[in-house]
DNA sequence: ATCATTCTTGACTGATTGGTCAACTCTGGT
DNA sequence: ACCAGAGTTGACCAATCAGTCAAGAATGAT
């Protein structure tokens, strides 16, 4: 039917699969965020992504390798904001970026970031090889660099880990608690002016508690997306 | 009915019941936690809870009734630690009781804060009067008061939201990604001394990030349990 | 000992699930 | 015009699900 011409201008075939398989991971990621792997059925991502059941298993084997490509897009999508943790530049800059970054994932990727906490939540089944190597890798070089920081004098002296731990839940939370927080913001999501402000407290409050003074916002730009890799 | 005595060890019909119950209960909460509302099975819950499936129907009426039943005690007993949020104390005191308060219950009920956290990023279908009025009444009583601390200059000025979200935020971490907590801990739990280091880090961070210089941990003594309510 | 009541449980049911399949349409190349 | 291969889809299947039920076991009261 009328499927072949909602796709680009190009009719080429593999446009198609592109798209197809675009629209089915959105879906997915969606219906895994809200009811959990075991809670989500094909036929209701299907009805999502407005295509026939049997459409899915044409393209994604089955339910499981469906689940996997979405977890691993969204860690893809993690690896790239985590590397806004610049190992060279002042604690300040760093972690003042860095955490900026995770709030803005949070408002851009909400559906991905709840299927990693429904994920981690069951222990992992699928993903337990990324936590153990590319995220432990990840975390003891930033642990290092940490360390170092308070080695030189420049912040007050924590466990790193904590204070990982700390950034990775305040800012997850305002994407996995976000129906939370809309309700206690009388049923409204938060605005752009409330983002900003949740994301410079935030980063006031952790910067200041290891002893920095936070640097001013960075230009405010609060929809300019992202800069360069 | 006869319940004028007092119910003791007898192996009274009461006492079956309450103990069946108890035992469905705790095993719901697990599997809850584990797999969400769509991804538990009451043939998981009951072999977790060493009965027969049509036990379980025997004592609550549907899969329903159990998961509301388990949400509801967990609300319970987040009602209770929110009490050690006392508003009279000073700010010091209020919030390092009530951070220390949250990090034990992430330890001593992790089941149930994962069930709570699944619950939320489903839209709180079940849950969501509780949001819409214990919660926010009790967020707002503690707006008000942060407020006040902030109006009488006793603490940084900040977004009282914001800050609130952030304990609950990283306290909830320790829970619900305790899976993945253990695994950067190179597979082992977090021990007594990491706990109370985590405790005091997240403590001490939040306090000195608005101004207050954190109190001395308290009597250090990890295992006595909680004071009088 | 009798008996009403509570508790136990294997066997069952209708509904829903993930997944399959064969018949079908559409597309670009020739 | 024709065709090979990609894309589409309703109908179907075996497995699993929540929930039911009736027959029987256990218990306290009398």
């Amino acid at each position: 039917m009328t499927q072949t011409e909602s796709a680009a201008k190009t009719g080429s075939r593999t446009d198609i699969r592109e798209e197809n398989e675009r629209r089915i991971l959105a879906a997915a990621e969606q219906v895994f965020a809200e009811r959990g792997f075991g809670g989500a059925t094909m036929q209701l991502i299907a009805d999502k992504a407005g295509l026939p059941k049997a459409n899915l298993h044409y393209y994604l084997s089955s339910k499981e390798v469906l689940y996997r490509r979405v977890v691993e897009r969204i860690f893809n999508i993690w690896l790239e904001a985590a590397d806004s943790f610049e190992t060279s530049a002042t604690p300040e800059r760093a972690l003042s970026r860095y955490i900026a970054r995770k709030m803005q994932m949070s408002r851009d990727y909400r559906f991905g970031s709840k299927v990693w906490a429904n994920e981690v939540m069951q222990g992992a089944p699928i993903i337990q090889d990324y936590l153990e190597v590319t995220l432990r890798d990840w975390t003891e070089t930033r642990i290092a660099v940490i360390r170092r920081w308070i080695d030189a004098g420049l912040i007050r002296p924590v466990e790193p880990r904590w204070l990982l731990y700390m950034i990775w839940a305040t800012t997850q939370h305002y994407a996995d608690f976000a129906h939370q927080i809309e309700t206690l913001n009388g049923g409204h999501p938060l605005s752009d002016a409330q983002w900003q402000d949740a994301t410079e407290t935030v980063c006031g409050i952790i910067l200041r508690g290891i002893g920095l003074e936070p640097p001013a916002p960075e230009a405010a730009g609060r929809d300019r997306a992202e800069g360069a890799p």
